[in-house]
DNA sequence: CCGCTAGTGGAAACTGGTTGTCAATATGTG
DNA sequence: CACATATTGACAACCAGTTTCCACTAGCGG
């Protein structure tokens, strides 16, 4: 430590256990933010991803749209249709799998949703300037595409 | 939308939903990486928090290092010292609380994952310039220091 | 029309984390 | 020393997600 380095390794390492803080640091206070409406972080992703469709989906579209396994949206989609954020519409392409459209009170919830994200978000940026944050955005994007190619040179050589 | 005005919050709502992807694929990937050794993520970190500290530590240190509850440490530790990695010594301050050291398979392990960590890493930063890399950790950091203190107006005391 | 395959939902087991409770051990104060 | 309080481990229930298996449905090719 005492010749000190800096690689490019060593930041991206930090990077990833800055990633691994900010992810569950967010994750809490999403679920703060949200509890007062009846919802967690992971509820409110799931109301999302329907209200951003603007149209019922079935639960394999929102597994689709949310990155995660039918059965992990499957499992939401039951809690909420019964809490009456969501209703079940009969799906005319499959009998056995129905759409999940926006209740009167899913619909009033998730605008409140947004609006809560909006004031949140404005408050934590207010400290950041704006450059810092679009060049943040583009290098995580960059890290997210390196880890999707992993292995861009196999065997081939320089 | 049709005049979009690219306001810090949306930069940062952005920021957000890239920290989940890019955390969601971090863990995915880690999974891979160590998984030859017979680790996951999550015990990965565990052994690094006994390895970093240089010394066997108690479950409620290991969690404390780790940001996580003692008790979901204490399931982890329980696992590792059943497979090897760890072993329970006897802790002179507290005869029902032992401390976990690495063994010689957790030593080795651990070394294992360092030198596949460093690969990865390099391999993954080498796209990336490091003046970026070095912003993005900052503001990462700018990020999850506002989350922990939403309210900067309250205590200047200290 | 029949049968095969792909898509779909449901249930169960598992991982990794949380909270809460309880009992036992440490610690500090009178 | 004695007692109140704080740590700690064990256990159980729960949340959010995964994988796996089973059964039913849709759709396509013979």
């Amino acid at each position: 430590m005492a010749t000190n380095p800096i690689t490019k390794a060593s930041v991206l390492t930090d990077i990833m256990l800055a990633v691994f803080r900010v992810n569950g640091r967010l994750l809490e206070k999403g679920d703060l933010l949200v509890a007062p409406l009846n919802l967690t972080s992971s509820r409110w992703q799931v109301l999302g991803a329907v209200a951003l469709a603007g149209k019922a989906l079935s639960a394999p579209q929102v597994a689709e749209a949310m990155g995660i396994t039918r059965q992990g949206a499957q499992k939401q989609l039951n809690k909420l249709e019964e809490e009456g954020f969501l209703e079940m519409l009969q799906n005319p392409r499959h009998e056995r799998s129905p759409l999940y459209a926006l209740t009167a009170q899913g619909d009033q919830t998730i605008s409140a949703t947004m609006s809560l994200q909006n004031a949140w978000a404005n408050a934590l940026a207010a400290q950041l300037p704006l450059q810092d944050l679009k060049s943040t955005l583009q290098t995580l994007n960059g890290i997210y595409e390196q880890l999707d190619s992993p292995v861009p040179t196999k065997g081939a050589k320089t």
